[in-house]
DNA sequence: TTGTAAGCGTTATCAA
DNA sequence: TTGATAACGCTTACAA
């Protein structure tokens, strides 16, 4: 390491130690719950419910109150044409006054449309870095289009099937990206409407909405390639995410088309430490590549933060490459060259596949499935390799 | 800057011009979208809706099946007691072998109990890195309890009131920080259950599960006073954020305590860059501050960042502190010292406290609110000043 | 234009 | 232990 760069804060030095002792802290792991659980409880006073227990209003207390007749409360909250103006006046007026608000059950109950879609994600997606910029718009296109979003986290098939067989959903979006999840197949077994969204594969016979994972894999591996890099290597995740497995094919689709470029492959986690780890080895060994493509952004940083600790100058020395575009890549300090996926057009592509098979009769229609092409983003860790071979 | 420090990535080299010249890229901003927007659209087989056109089966049907009442298979099904041994295997094999699943529409109509928790939350927050720190243990709980979850980003008090006053939810529980709310207010002028969640001030009248960022930002303000900094820059976030506020009261509590503290305050943004332009600020500055505690870990990140590239030696010569924990401040290059909330502890709570309204009457019992003590994470960004003033 | 009647699928009450 | 009956709140068809 050179004189100056950024210290290690893993290495030992007198005054941390020092600051320990103070603290009594342990390096590793970090000292949480140093101060205690104890929970601090204050009672105070709520919303005083009306001793005289009131009952919510129904559309019949609002026919009382206008003096019409209960279907006619509920055709002119209904915006129905064939409804006096004046009535119209009146039974909205009534409405206000009570505070009444039509109960979804019953209305979900007589009419079989709960406007109600659900989005299946793994157990802890939403702690990912990626996941939110998918649900989120997810969720946005939903409400866009009138329909409430119910989050069911997968946590056995089971579990999720009985909450969207139940008729508590018009439709579920399935984002988890499980492999050998069962879900998919036992929704169009009960003939649930569903889409599946970013995943590449169209399984067979599920409509899909996804971005080309190998397209755009084979878009950075061909920037690559064509800067000038002859020794690459990808750092990937595990065989059993399908998402790591259509990249690797893309960077590969392009680095073993008779180019002379020599592609070693790391395979481990998908998080900052395995980029860590990844890099540690890659850069410690006599042979460095000249460009690391990882599997996704968070690898990715991890191979940054390990290459500048190293003195390694990216892009100078080293070409480092994203996928995801997550935030964090977009931060000055990372400025990572990656692929991105447009998450708003996914999710409203997604959302537009479901909701076409909603119609009164959609049999005829062939169900479609989208592939949105992925996108690079030029930012600030890629260049030409130091000495092109 | 030392030589061999980390490159900024703004500084611009030759090598990396001609990559841009090559590739086309203007720095700022990154040029998404540069391979076009064409999606490819794939026409597939659906499963296969059998062309009878095969209704729902409801318990009328498991009734004819297994040759007894409807409602014995609702008893049967419920695990109702009196309902005999032979009976109930008869009914659940017919439910089983017609696919049977209680409807959920008619069980909420007569029982008038869905079973589901609305999460209010704001337009973004799922964005952000901390908040689903919060929503998916709040998630977990729920799910744990047998609730299921309906995510409200809110986009309108008008809106979020309508979802949860019709009827479609059990309670609500409020994540959303937005100060100027009516929603809360209007949910007890309703009657409808609900807690807010990580707010720390009970407001009037509501239940309330929050983390104590007063206390919080004492116990780090109060180590950093400790270490014998004298010194202190605060940077915190806009004024109309209650956080940022109840943090600045902790930092200040103990600062401004007749210790011969020095402390400079600047107030800006939220997120990374504003912790960039902060520590720019501070440390281009003659007199440097030897601590900057931060109001989240995103600004300390870039605080952090701004200060190494400057070849500031954290925490040799300068303390940083955070806020929040969130993932990153755990990694491995960055061992941010900061303040934990106990993200699932606070969920746990919020959904007892929560589920304790919805029993059968509970307007004796006293609604409770919760402050849950935060936590000092003690990693490796804070230490004595360089030289004790 | 509005009122009457029926029914969505479930659970609860009562009587047998 | 089980069956008949009613009711939840709403929308729709039909009649007035």
């Amino acid at each position: 390491m050179k004189a100056g760069a950024v210290k290690p804060p893993a290495k030992p030095c007198p005054r941390r130690d020092w600051t320990r002792l103070i603290i009594g802290a342990p390096r590793v792991p970090p000292p949480l719950r140093l101060l205690g659980r104890r929970a601090t409880v204050i009672r105070i006073r709520m919303h005083a419910k009306g001793p005289p227990m009131t009952r919510v209003p129904t559309s019949k207390d609002v026919a009382k109150a206008a003096g019409v007749s209960q279907p006619t409360v509920s055709r002119a909250l209904a915006g129905h044409p064939q409804v006096s103006a004046a009535t119209r006046e009146r039974v909205r007026k009534a409405a206000l006054e009570l505070g009444y608000v039509p109960q979804e059950s019953g209305r979900v109950l007589r009419s079989r449309r709960t406007r109600r879609i659900a989005v299946v994600c793994g157990p802890d997606d939403l702690l990912s870095p990626f996941r939110p910029q998918l649900v989120v718009p997810l969720h946005q296109a939903l409400a866009a289009a009138g329909y409430r979003t119910t989050l069911i986290a997968e946590s056995g098939d089971a579990a999720v099937l009985s909450q969207v067989t139940d008729g508590s959903v018009d439709g579920v979006l399935v984002t988890a990206a499980r492999a050998g999840s069962a879900v998919p197949g036992q929704l169009a077994a009960h003939g649930v409407p569903h889409v599946l969204v970013d995943r590449l594969v169209p399984e067979a016979g599920h409509p899909t909405c996804a971005a080309d994972n190998r397209q755009g894999a084979a878009e950075i591996a061909t920037l690559v390639a064509g800067l000038g890099h002859r020794e690459v290597a990808l750092v990937l995740g595990p065989r059993r995410l399908r998402t790591s497995l259509d990249r690797e094919a893309g960077f590969r689709s392009v680095l073993a088309a008779g180019r002379a470029v020599r592609t070693r492959v790391l395979r481990g986690g998908v998080d900052h430490a395995a980029g860590v780890a990844a890099a540690r080895s890659l850069l410690g060994a006599a042979h460095r590549p000249t460009a690391i493509l990882c599997a996704n952004d968070t690898i990715a940083l991890g191979v940054l933060h390990e290459a500048r600790l190293r003195g390694v100058d990216v892009p100078g020395e080293l070409t480092v490459t994203g996928f995801d575009d997550i935030p964090m890549a977009g931060w000055e300090p990372y400025a990572l060259t990656t692929v991105r996926h447009d998450t708003g057009r996914m999710a409203a592509e997604a959302v537009r596949l479901l909701l076409s098979q909603l119609g009164p009769d959609v049999d005829g229609a062939a169900p479609e499935s989208v592939v949105l092409r992925a996108d690079l983003v030029l930012r600030q860790t890629h260049a030409p390799p130091p000495s092109p071979s």
